[in-house]
DNA sequence: CAGTTCGTTCATTTCATATTGAACGAACTT
DNA sequence: AAGTTCGTTCAATATGAAATGAACGAACTG
């Protein structure tokens, strides 16, 4: 079990989701629906997977907020169907700009608070939040050049 | 205990750290070491953030590998002292490029050896790790633009 | 309207890894 | 050269998050 390659790649993408500090399962999923390539069934997941019904419901709708993944209902169906997007690279670069600019937001707040004798203190810090900030604006602009409104609001809520 | 702004914001990027994926106290050292601007030993880390000497001399080190933290030897002292580099987000940025190729080259190994009537497969997942490749370039050009060859040759090993 | 089949939730368990602290070796000091 | 003072390593432990699976409600089905 595990070294056709395929195998091998929804392993790697598991290893590498769980590297960036996400759920290992996730990087599985996003991994299974890349190669299907058609909208798979939470059922299926849990099949080819061997995951929890559990888990793949709740990862899955993980990759959903991210905009990697969309649910369909296909018609005479019952069962919801994920399908990954286009570019989910595109969706998941854009999902790090927004937190490197929350992450920065966050520190701008509290380098503000600083005591005025620490003033060198506030600038560097300041200027690494600022660094991250200007990131994420370059990010965006790099995805939108990329795929330029290809998706339309993938995700809504967080 | 840790309501003054300056020790929030070394919780803070603990905290942010360690949603990246890394130990929260290498986060709180990056931090620790930003404030104080000045080099700093792994006796002071310990005081400072209350932790052990291995984790202090640990972390140290896995930072200095990431290029965002210097080691100095001042004269006259035994002590090795560590300081935080100038833009260490551009280091930081840079090692995470790496590491962006490092998973795009796995994938795209992988792909290789799909089987042929799977070529679709094969060329999503192409598709996916030559993203992930052009990324890596984009955030290297763009540290490359901010900061043109300031820091000199920040981390030779991995 | 009783009986299924879904997806979600949540308390519990499992599992990974961050952290510790003692032991070690190297480089100084006198 | 004996005695310190460093930084590093590594086995043991602690900690936090991921994964599970049973329970629940909603939406179909006959």
């Amino acid at each position: 079990m595990s070294d056709s390659p395929i195998d091998d790649f929804i392993q790697t993408m598991g290893l590498m989701w769980s590297t960036e500090g996400g759920p290992r399962i996730a990087g599985q999923i996003l991994g299974y629906l890349l190669i299907e390539g058609e909208p798979r069934t939470l059922a299926q997941m849990c099949e080819a997977l061997q995951i929890s019904k559990g888990s793949a419901s709740t990862n899955a709708r993980l990759l959903e907020s991210k905009g990697v993944v969309r649910r369909v209902h296909p018609v005479g169906s019952r069962q919801d169907g994920f399908l990954a997007v286009p570019h989910p690279s595109h969706s998941l670069l854009k999902s790090v700009a927004t937190r490197l600019r929350g992450q920065a937001d966050e520190i701008s707040v509290i380098s503000a608070r600083f005591p005025e004798e620490r003033e060198d203190a506030r600038e560097r810090v300041g200027a690494f939040a600022e660094f991250y900030r200007q990131t994420a604006d370059f990010m965006d602009a790099w995805t939108a050049r990329i795929a330029p409104a290809q998706g339309e609001t993938p995700g809504e809520e967080d």
